[in-house]
DNA sequence: ACACCAGTTTACGTTAACGTCAAGTCCTTT
DNA sequence: AAAGGACTTGACGTTAACGTAAACTGGTGT
C-alpha cells in the first residue's frame, strides 16, 4: 500500500478554490464518489478525486454543463462503462471527438473575427490621435 | 434606398430555429434592437438584426453568457463605443482576445486527451474481439 | 463535563435563460 | 360585423448550478 495523502472537503475546497457545497453538489450529481471514513463519518478526497475534480473545473471553464461533463469523464472510465456496449462507447467518442474539433473551428473563427475588428479599431484611433 | 428585406418575429425565429420568445428575450436584454413599423405596432427585423443574431447564437453554441456575448458584439460596435474610451475598449479587446486564446488551447488539450482515451480504447477492444 | 470546531443532512433561496399561458390589439378575410 | 390569424405585453413557471442558513453529530482541547 502507498501513502495516499486524503484530505477533508473543506481542504479541497480550498485547493481549488470553490466552496464546499460545490463539491457535495458534483458528488450529489454523480460526478466525485469520495471514500467514506469509518462508516459514514466524513468524506475524504484522494487522487483520483483531485484527478476528476480538476476535469470537472476546465469543463465549466469550457461552458460545459454538468451532465455533458458527466458524459465525458465516464466515457472512458472502464468500471462505469459496464452495461453499455462497448461499441456504443467508442461510437460515441468519435462524436464528442468530433463535436470537440467543431468547437475548436468556431472559437478560432470567432478570435480571427476579433482580432480583424480589432485591429480596424486600434488604426482608426491611430489615425485620430495623429492630427 | 436599397430594398431590404425585413421579416417579422416570427420568420426571423422559423429562421434560425428558435422561438419568438428567445428574440423577444435578447432584446429585453439588450442584444437586438429591431425597427418598430409605424409607431410601435410590430417589432421588424432587417440584415443587421440578423447578423447579430446569428453571433449570438454562436456564443451560445461556444458556451459563453448573454452578458458576456452582449460585451463582445458591443466591443466594436462604433455607435456603443461612444461613452467609455477607446482606449478601455482596445485594452478590453486584448484581454478577450487572450482569453479566447487560452480556450482554445484548453479545447485542444481536451480533444487530445479524449483522443488518446479513445485510441487506449479502441485498441483494447480489438485485443479482446482477437481470441 | 463543556465548549468548540469541522463536518453532516435537509431545505429553502437565487440567478440566467428561457417556456408557457392569458388577455388584449391590429389587420384581413368572409 | 364577426371570425381568424399574427403580433403585443405582462406575468408566472421551470431548470441548472449552486448559495445560504438551520439543526444535528462527532472528535478534541481544557
Amino acid at each position: 500500500m502507498v501513502e495516499q495523502p486524503l484530505v477533508s472537503i473543506s481542504n479541497l475546497a480550498e485547493e481549488f478554490l470553490i466552496t464546499p457545497r460545490t463539491i457535495r453538489y458534483y458528488e450529489e450529481m454523480g460526478l466525485l464518489t469520495p471514500v467514506h471514513h469509518e462508516k459514514m463519518s466524513q468524506r475524504l478526497y484522494g487522487a483520483r478525486e483531485r484527478a476528476r475534480l480538476k476535469l470537472i473545473l476546465r469543463g465549466k471553464r469550457l461552458g460545459f454543463s454538468l451532465s455533458e461533463i458527466k458524459e465525458m469523464i465516464n466515457l472512458y472510465d472502464i468500471d462505469r462503462t459496464e452495461g453499455l456496449q462497448l461499441e456504443r462507447a467508442v461510437a460515441y467518442g468519435e462524436k464528442r471527438l468530433q463535436e470537440l474539433e467543431e468547437k475548436i473551428q468556431e472559437l478560432t473563427l470567432l478570435k480571427a473575427e476579433l482580432l480583424d475588428y480589432h485591429q480596424q479599431f486600434t488604426e482608426l484611433m491611430k489615425k485620430c490621435t495623429e492630427e
